[in-house]
Parts: C-alpha cells; structure tokens; sequence
DNA sequence: GGGGACGGTGATACCTAGTGTCAAATTCGC
DNA sequence: GCGAATTTGACACTAGGTATCACCGTCCCC
C-alpha cells in the first residue's frame, strides 16, 4: 500500500529519504484526515518545513489529497484511489467519503465549454452530516 | 445597484456606517476580482481589520463571494446575482465568469444522497482558461 | 567500496490571510 | 440631544505556508 507509493515518488525522479518513508508513514496510519500540524506533532524529529514540503510533494502525486474545510480550514488526507474524485466532508464527525460520477464531471464541461473556457482542472466538495451523525 | 445592498444591511439589522459605505463602494469600483490587502490599500482611512470584517459580512449577505484559487490563494469579487451560482476562474487574466446549472445541482444532490449524507452547502470551483486568453 | 554531484533536510525568519481585544467613536431610536 | 448598542481602529496574535541557506544523505559512476 504504501509501497507503490515509494515506487510513485521514485518514477517521478524523486529521491528515497528515510524522512520520506517515515511522513507517508504516519499519512497512511491516520485513520482520519489530518492537519499539517497534527502529523508534525507526530513525527517530532522531522522539521515542520519538511513536512510541508512532503505533503506538498505527495499531493502533487496524488497520493495524499487536500481538503478545504468549510469554515477556510484545510485538512489532508491519503487518498484511497489514484483516480479524479470529489469529496463528502462530515461536519459532524469530520469523516470524508470519496466519489466520482461522470455525470457531474459532464456537467461541469459543459459549463465550462458553453463559456468558452478552456479547463485546466475543477474542485467540487460537498458539505453535510454522515449517515452516522444525522443519528 | 449599492443602494440595495445598503438596503440588505440594515434590514438585516446592521448600521449602516461611512465605513461601510466606503468599502462597498470601493468594492463596486473594483473591475476585477480582488484581495482583502488589495481593498485596503485603496481605503488607507479605514483600518485592515475592519475591511476584513466588512466583507466577512458582505460575504454573508451574499454580496460579495469568495473565489478559492487554484493555487490556494482567495480573491474576493461583488456577487452579480444574489442566486446560488458556481464560478468559472481564469488562470490568465483572473476573470471570473459566473454560471448556475440545476444539473449541477442535481449531480451533486444525488451523489449525497446515494452516500447517506445531509447535504449543507457545497462548492465547485472550474478553473481553465477564458477564451480571450486562449487567443 | 569510495568519491562527488545534487537533491533533501532542519532551523529560522518571514509571509499572507484572518481573528480577538479593548478603548474610543459613531449610529440610531427616542 | 441623549444614551444604549454597535462599530471602528490599533494592535497583538494565530494558522498555514514559503524562502533561505548551510549541512547532510542518496545515488551513480568509477
């Protein structure tokens, strides 16, 4: 699991450091989505700059995914496929389901063709209460 | 056209101070999208915090909407309607083109539903190229 | 296995966006 | 015009993130 993940950062020319292995370490043990500092506070020998270069790093591989909280906060969190996904973000417990729909990636080109833009990328989360937190 | 959105103000229950009035005004001056630093060198009479709190308000009365960047950063633009609508941002020249879709909406509805989730609110940000600057 | 080039790291300082506090000023209903 | 309540400005502070730079570790080539 983490394993092709290392392979990922080694394809892409990047190097193998033992401060690498130990950040996606901790990525991948967090059961739930996590803040820069809170996985810093874990990982007390590594600077935090480090790890904000790695998440920054992963991110950019798509290994960890970045999600915009709805009150401006950010958390990150390892993300369960490599494939383009949306978010559903619990504002109750915090928890974040993945999802993908062709549907709603059509719907977005055309709006984006009908206006005449060229689209580099889009970003689409959505907000709400988990079936567990609605109770 | 800022006459009723001083007007949304006070029914809301808020006063409607110089100081707002300036900052609305320099908001509606504004041709583009802009940041809060941005306003507030335009308004040097009137201090930071206060521009952030005013168009933290604004941002609540629906008069102004905060456009997340794709690089993280956020610009803030005057809402061309009060409706619920999504953004299309271009990377050239930073316009922002507004569009609502119900099939968007509808998109993103079901996605909640088929994950149990209560949906709150939701975000979708495109973010490409506009055809002037595709040229 | 022993360099050396180069990418990665940590410390630190800094930056941007935004909030909390509190005394002084302004607004608005009367 | 008066007083209560809201708003303001100054300032200090926070969170999240980046720039710099000297030092260190990795990887490649011999």
């Amino acid at each position: 699991m983490a394993a092709d993940s290392l392979a990922r950062l080694v394809d892409t020319g990047h190097r193998l450091t033992a401060t690498r292995r130990a950040v996606l370490d901790a990525i991948t043990r967090s059961p739930r989505p996590f803040t820069i500092e809170e996985l810093s506070e874990g990982l007390p020998d590594i600077g935090r700059a480090t790890v904000f270069r790695t998440v920054k790093l992963l991110h950019e591989l798509d290994i960890v995914c970045r999600l915009p909280l709805e009150d401006g906060g950010v958390r990150y969190q390892r993300a369960g496929s490599g494939e383009h996904h949306h978010h559903l973000i619990c504002g109750g417990c915090g928890a974040v389901a993945e999802f993908s729909d062709p549907a709603l990636d059509d719907a977005i080109e055309r709006n984006a063709a009908a206006a005449g833009f060229a689209l580099d990328a889009h970003s689409a989360e959505l907000y709400g209460r988990c079936a567990a937190c609605r109770g």
